[in-house]
Order: structure tokens, then C-alpha cells, then sequence
DNA sequence: CCGGCGCTTGCAAACGTTTGTGGCAGAGAG
DNA sequence: CTCTCTGCCACAAACGTTTGCAAGCGCCGG
């Protein structure tokens, strides 16, 4: 039924390997020929199966990604990042979420490796040992993980914390503390690492807790942990859990910032929108997307020499409303009678 | 380099064919050959080149999903449903942004058609004809949006704004605003609708307004104008205007829900955990994704009865922290000089 | 005038799988 | 014992495309 390139050359007056040459390689075929095919291809409607394509040439012209939670808006927006990338290509995506299960995400990542090119992994769940193995198995590229020999893209998450030990160490915070994310999450330990390091050259007292789930319900949970150790500022992992945070501290009724700063990573749209405005590192989500994409092709299209590279993405520290400067650290000398709800600003 | 299934033929002393029917019609071998070949399938590896298998099939094992934003977390969720359903039955699934645009919308489902048995098309900006002229060329199913002859996975919007309606009558609420979605959008067309039905019954007066974006800026825009208007409840197209309504109200000082209630559509996460939480109407995302492959792969498969199937799925009203008694109605004994939007009978 | 070269094109093989057809063997019936 | 039928399997064609190879042809230089 679906028209083909038999047609075409029917049509065309030539062979189906002129047509095919027509439409690929076209500087092997006569100017006026070409016309000619073009002209039957465009009349019939013609497009090439990829199936039949794929099975000679080897490739497929598809990617895959595989996240780790459709949930959270930050895979959301690499998947734009990448979706799009692969479109300006001539690439489709194949799309699966992993459920933060590495062996979910290993399954996935296998069942799709016979019908794409390379699939890019964000923020894998999975240990290096699996995803060496996967890297065998078809063209791997990762987003905010850092392995030997397997290109990726990452976010400067450790370059993200210090901004936020320099912004709060200059508002007068001497003790603050840090909800880790998952701790095979790469990315919490670089910010991790981030923060010890900087948090001792700016003398800054650090005490961390968790690790929490990267959600919501984290944030809530962490956040009266961190208010009975009396810190003056609380660094969350990332930007669900500092909306947790947020939230649990209103219904305590602590005022956010006067008497708790809060800081988050990723910025995400409900970080700009909530009440207080969250204060929080900027990760670039759409464009970790794209560059993932971009390293993946360029392993398959180009001479293969991107073994390993790794690109690096910088962060910015977002200033909002919930971070002031620390309260005169009398916690004694304050009775706080209040117990309403935070206040819209 | 990858293994085919004359490998595994060679191992097992068989020919290519046996090796095939052992892995599909198996009962067209004999028990003692099918667990030969089954086993040196096993050693060896063995995968199925898809394309090859797609080659002689015609299908393909996979389907297509296009979403008009995958900004909202509403979409999202259905995306989250309909890869938890395709998976389940061995289906993979490529995926789109067609960024509200109906051009970008059939471009990606008929770049999609080849490599795919199907794709569903969710909320789609595109028109009638173009829908039509799609499903020509691939299987369709649409989502929350009804088209004879198309099947769909329909949520019950206007069922859910009966609910809203009762609700807000109910709490004494006589004059209320709803801000519309997109004009061309299924689902606000049926809110709207289920809305006059409901409020002529309930004797609520109703102002339009809008068409907005369906984000929060829309929501933050529309806010001013209901505001202005006098109503004592807004409903807003779904909860990222909610939310931007929220915000607005709360920079203007008006206090929710004791001066005004606010209700949206969709009860997405943040609409839960927003201060003060949204009263919403809950769409059923993951469902009406794995309805809508329900449908395409029941036309795909199936006897291809399913030509004119709908499926409906219910909604329910979240009654949360945003709606309250109405204040003691003002209006009357208000003057009110301003002049509205356009309104209806 | 002839040999060779470059440009253009057709032929045919190949990619890995599914599936229709036919053959062989064994069993059951006459 | 022979005929037929059935179960099991191999052979080969086909799916639509790309690509190596070779052939036709005109042109140029010798």
C-alpha cells in the first residue's frame, strides 16, 4: 500500500538505486535526473521505510532517553533539551522512565538498544559496573553522572554550591545544614563535595541529614530535623524538597527568611512562583539536554573520538525572598507567639 | 558483530526458520527442538533485529505520543501512562513536544507514521481536517479530544465542573468567574459547556473571561480582571492559572478563601502542597494515558472494530483549602462601577 | 583512429527476519 | 503391505532499501 522507491524509479523513468542515489548521495547522479526524481518523489508522496533502511545501513536514526522520574519537572525539561536537539537532527526519541530503579533502568536501556543509535541516560540510579556493561551494548551518553570513558554532560552542581555558601556566609550564617538528596545520586555528591569545600574556606558550620527521597515529601520530612538543630539556613538537595521544607516550616509557623533562610537546586518554575519566591541554583536543564545530544551524535556520526568527553555546564545561584540575612542568633531571647501560616509576600 | 538468528540456527542443528517459529508459533516445533533452539538462543544472546522483523511484518512494535506542553505536569502524567501501559505490553514509545503549535503537532505525527503502529495524540491544537488527515496515514487515538469515527480516551470535564458548581453553590456563592483555556482546547470547551448546564441549574450567575495561555502567567493576567469584576469565586481553565490566580490574590492582599474562593482543574502535585492548598478537580492522567493505549492497541491488534470506541473516564472534585462561604454578599449594596469582560445568558 | 578515463546508470547482492510450500518420516487404517 | 494423513522441519521467497561492481558512453590526448 504505502508507496515506495520502486515507484519512484517507475515513475522517474531510472533504477530504484538511482532514486535511492537521488535522494542520498545526490551529487552522483545527473543534475537533470535528480530533478526528475525529486519531482516523481514529491508527486507520490514518497518516504523511505526506515525499517528496510535500517536494516542495511545499521542505524537506525533514533535515540532513546531513560530518566529516572517523569515526576519531577527537571527530567521534564532535559527531555525538551533533548527532544528537541535530536529533532534539529533528523533524530526521534524513544522515551522511558526508570522509576529510580537501576535494574529498571538497565532493562530499558537494553530493550531499546536494538532500535536506536545511543541512548543518553540522565542521572542514572545504576552502578558504574551496569552501566559499563550497557556502554557495550549500544552508544551511551550521560547527563550529571561522571564515568571514565563514557561521555556525558554535566552540571556544575559543586560550582552551584559555592555560590550558595558565599551568599549565605555573606548574610552572617555560621551553621547551616544540608538534606541530602539519594547518595548514589552523582549529583548530590558533588553538591556534597561543593559544600564541605567551600563551607571550610568560608567558615561555615555544615550538618547534613538524610539522605531523604528527592521529593516533596522529603523536604517535609527533613525539615523538622533541621529546625531542632537550631541552623540559621537550610541547604536542600533539591527544589521539590526545599518546597517541602517551605511548607513544613509554615505549618510550624517559623517565618521564612527572618528566621530560616531556604535555598533549593534546579529552579523550577514553582520555585519562581511560590510564596515566598525560593532561593536556588539554576541548573541548565534544557541545555544539559541538548549537550548530551550533541556528544551522543558526535560519538555516532563523527570519528568516534568522543570516548571520553565530558562537558561541563555551569550553574547559577538564583537570589529570591527566602534567604535574609541570619536572625541575631539569640534563639532564646525570641518567645514567638505565632503559630499562623507563613504569610504570602 | 550482533547475533542473528542463523547463529543460533547453526547451534542448535536447525535451520533459521524452526528458529524463528521456536520463538513465536512455538507449538509448531517439537518440545525437544523448541528448548534446543530456546537454550542456544539463551547462550548466545539472542535478540531480534526489530527492523528486519518490522521489514516483513509491516509493524513495528512501537508507538507515538505527542503532547501539546510538556512543560505542564499534566501531560506528564498521561506520558507516565501511557509508557507504563505500552511496556506492559511490549510496546516501546516515541515521544514529542508539539509545543501548542497544530503545524509542529502533524509534522511529528506524520514524521513518526513510519516507525511506529500508532500514536495518540493528546489535547490536540490541530484542526478537524488535519486530525482526519492523519489518521489516514497512521493510527490515531486521541486524547481529551472527541472526533467521530477517532478513538478517544475522554475525561468527564464538564461532569467535574458540575461538581465544582455544586460546590460553590452550596457554600452560598451566587456570581463566580471562569477563566478560559485555549478556545480551540477540547477540555476547556467542555468545561465551559458543563459549566452553563450546571450553573443555569444552580441560578450561580457566570462571567467569562479570557481565552488565556494555560499557564500561570495566564492566571496571574486573568486574576486582575475577575477581581475587578466583583465575583466572590474564580474557576480557573486548570491549576497552573489557579496558581498564577493564587499568587496575584496574594499580591493584591485579598485574603483566600475568606475573600474570595479559587478553583482549578487538574489537581496536579503542586496544587496540593501550594499554601493554601487548591481546591481542584482531579483529572485522571496515568489513567487516560493507558485508556488511550488501551484504545490504539485494541484498533492495532484487535479486529479494528474499534473505529468509533470512546472511553470515558470520571473526575472528582478535591475539596482543599481555596473555597470557603461565600463573603457575606457585598455585591448588592456595592455599587461597582467598573466594566467587565464580556459575559453570557 | 584508438586507448583510456570519468561520469552516469543499471544490475544484483545483501541486511535479518517471517512465512508459504513442499518433503520426509512415522503412524494408523484398510 | 500400501495408502494416506499428520507432525515436523528445511528451503526459498519476500519485505524495501543501500551499495559494490560493471557497463555504456562521450571525450580527450596521443
Amino acid at each position: 500500500m504505502p508507496v515506495t522507491i520502486h515507484d519512484v524509479a517507475q515513475r522517474a523513468q531510472v533504477s530504484a538505486s538511482t532514486v535511492s542515489r537521488a535522494l542520498s548521495a545526490s551529487h552522483l547522479v545527473r543534475g537533470t535526473t535528480r530533478d526528475r526524481v525529486l519531482a516523481a518523489a514529491k508527486e507520490l508522496g514518497y518516504q523511505p521505510n526506515p525499517a528496510a533502511r535500517s536494516l542495511i545501513t545499521g542505524r537506525t536514526g533514533n535515540i532513546g532517553i531513560v530518566v529516572p522520574d517523569l515526576n519531577n519537572p527537571f527530567y521534564t525539561g532535559v527531555l525538551r533539551g533533548v527532544q528537541a536537539r535530536a529533532r534539529q537532527s533528523g533524530y526521534a526519541v524513544f522515551f522511558a522512565d526508570g522509576e529510580e530503579d537501576p535494574a529498571a533502568e538497565e532493562a530499558l536501556v537494553r530493550a531499546m538498544a536494538r532500535q536506536v543509535d545511543g541512548v543518553v541516560v540522565c542521572a542514572p540510579f545504576a552502578s558504574d559496573a551496569q552501566l559499563r556493561s550497557l556502554a557495550a551494548v549500544t552508544s551511551l551518553t550521560l547527563l550529571n553522572r561522571r564515568l571514565r570513558d563514557i561521555p556525558a554532560a554535566l552540571m556544575d552542581s559543586a560550582g552551584g554550591m559555592r555560590q550558595v555558601v558565599d551568599h549565605l556566609a555573606a548574610l552572617g550564617h555560621h551553621r547551616c545544614a544540608y538534606l541530602n538528596g539519594p547518595n548514589n545520586a552523582w549529583s548530590n555528591r558533588e553538591r556534597r563535595r561543593g559544600l564541605r569545600a567551600a563551607a571550610a574556606r568560608a567558615q561555615l558550620s555544615v550538618v547534613e541529614f538524610g539522605p531523604f527521597e528527592p521529593k516533596f515529601e522529603g523536604g517535609v520530612q527533613a525539615a523538622d530535623l533541621a529546625l531542632a538543630d537550631g541552623v540559621t539556613a537550610i541547604i536542600a538537595y533539591n527544589d521539590l524538597m526545599a518546597l517541602g521544607v517551605l511548607s513544613r516550616l509554615a505549618d510550624r509557623g517559623v517565618a521564612v527568611p527572618q528566621e530560616m533562610s531556604v535555598v533549593g537546586f534546579d529552579n523550577l518554575l514553582y520555585a519562581a512562583v511560590c510564596a515566598p519566591p525560593l532561593t536556588t541554583v539554576a541548573m541548565p536543564m534544557e541545555a544539559g539536554g541538548r549537550a548530551a545530544v550533541d556528544l551522543l551524535l558526535s560519538g555516532i556520526d563523527g570519528a568516534g573520538d568522543g570516548a571520553g568527553s565530558h562537558r561541563e555546564l555551569t550553574t547559577n545561584l538564583i537570589v529570591r525572598a527566602t534567604t535574609a540575612a541570619a536572625r541575631s542568633h539569640s534563639v532564646s531571647d525570641d518567645p514567638r507567639p505565632m503559630a499562623g501560616r507563613g504569610s504570602h509576600g
